[in-house]
DNA sequence: TGAATAGTGTCTGTGAGACAATATTAT
DNA sequence: ATAATATTGTCTCACAGACACTATTCA
């Protein structure tokens, strides 16, 4: 076999969690924000831009291990939700030469980590809007990162669209483009599974599962329509909380489906 | 950069059809089979096994272009639906070294194929069984071949499941692991999209569009709600059809749905 | 008291499942 | 006539959208 068709081969993890930061309002909730983790990076290539966690794939292990080897090392977590979300290989994607990098999609709760994050990762607010040709998609904290990705459909049948990447400041190649499609594939899901779980503690209230739902939806969800089909998937739990100047609220867990 | 995290790159297309073949029953329609274009090995390793239609992709390709490059090369049709269906990067995979693969998928309608096939390349009947912890997969033309799945369920919120083959002969390495996998993601597609479409000539019956729902979602389906669904995604042309002993059916052509 | 959220009730329309009934052709 | 499929009609039930109403807490 020559060494024609060799590449380097990578992995990068799109870790998801939902921050939850209070409100000016003393009444009110709790306000929660989607966020990503990203690293600062420290050398060349892309120097003091952002990128996925991530890195080379060894020999002796598949791309799934080595995200899981990646996302242990940043969140000393493991077993939690995580799914292939296909590889990236443009040819010009990264200037060292020929790199392919399969990108794996994680959801976590954000209250799961007891470690400190290293020094150089940070959580970014996620702000996503998606229109009907482009989708533009703004990560904030320390830094500003934008993105813009164009959107076109490739087969009406299946309802299947082409993404590509426009414009991107402060990331390095390719990865606000993953970014994006992980948003896109978590979207789809959110609305035909549990998925969204993933993303929340063990204990929660209603109206905190129903504003999760509506950052990653990004749309305004009918409360009592809300509760009746989530009614069967969870259970209440004895205890209750008081969260400000309103009728204290149950605490509830996911059972899953009552009949399957 | 070290050579550590190189790695021999291919690609594989999973290429779906249908087959429409008379039946013994001379009032009766011609039945219609879920098939799928195999590959006979001439050379070592796994030499007069099947595989997948597939290969390395060069260093100035991305594994995109090059599976359209194998699809138009087997078939010489471009411009039909594909799909990326992920990578298979087990370390073990391929006895010649490291080899890691993209999947796509592609479904096409058999009666556009004007040109003969190669000789050492044939369409294998599909016989798909999928129960709740293993599923059996036969494919059956020139040879037989059999493949068994296991299907373990990781991640109830998000109905996420682990596939890993258990048996499979007279096919390469993991092929049928991912024609598996490909005949899943069709299924799931189909109950959700219009992807079925995409296996069907521009001009057909109902009676036949019913028939390859039910051969892709395995289950008999209801005459009228069928009717209901599809009435406004397709719509009727002139020319009518006389299949045998039977009131003649209209003919339709896809048109998606009327709005969005 | 009133702002804010929690939780319940009810009306209505859509859409799927089930099944019945009619239509048309070739043998 | 009869087998086989095409096509239409109708009844019921489940469920989602919409919106109104009651409950409870703290400032």
């Amino acid at each position: 076999m020559d060494n024609s068709s060799k590449c380097n081969y990578a992995t990068d993890i799109l870790i998801y969690a939902i921050d939850s930061r209070t409100n000016d309002n003393c009444r009110g909730l709790p306000q929660k924000y989607f966020s990503i983790l990203l690293i600062k990076r420290d050398k060349e290539p892309f120097k003091n831009s952002w990128c996925l966690p991530g890195g080379f794939v060894k020999q002796d292990e598949t791309s799934f291990e080595a995200a899981m080897r990646v996302l242990k090392k940043e969140t000393n977590l493991t077993n939690i939700y995580v799914e292939q979300l296909g590889i990236f290989d443009e040819v010009q994607r990264d200037p060292r030469g020929r790199v392919i990098s399969t990108a794996y999609m994680a959801l976590i709760d954000k209250n799961s980590i007891k470690d400190k994050l290293s020094e150089n990762a940070c959580w970014f607010d996620i702000d996503f809007d998606e229109k009907d040709k482009v989708i533009n998609l703004n990560l904030e904290n320390e830094d500003k990162i934008k993105v813009q990705v164009s959107k076109k459909l490739i087969n009406k049948e299946a309802n299947q669209y082409l993404y590509s990447l426009k414009n991107s400041e402060n990331i390095m190649s390719d990865h606000g483009l993953i970014i994006t499609r992980g948003i896109i594939e978590l979207r789809k899901k959110a609305e035909t599974t549990d998925i969204v779980f993933n993303l929340m503690p063990k204990e929660f209230t209603i109206g905190e599962l129903k504003q999760v739902y509506e950052i990653i939806l990004g749309k305004k969800l009918i409360n009592s329509a809300f509760r009746r089909v989530m009614g069967p998937k969870i259970q209440m739990i004895e205890e209750q909380v008081k969260t400000g100047g309103h009728r204290p609220s149950n605490l509830f867990k996911y059972i899953g489906k009552e009949k399957e």
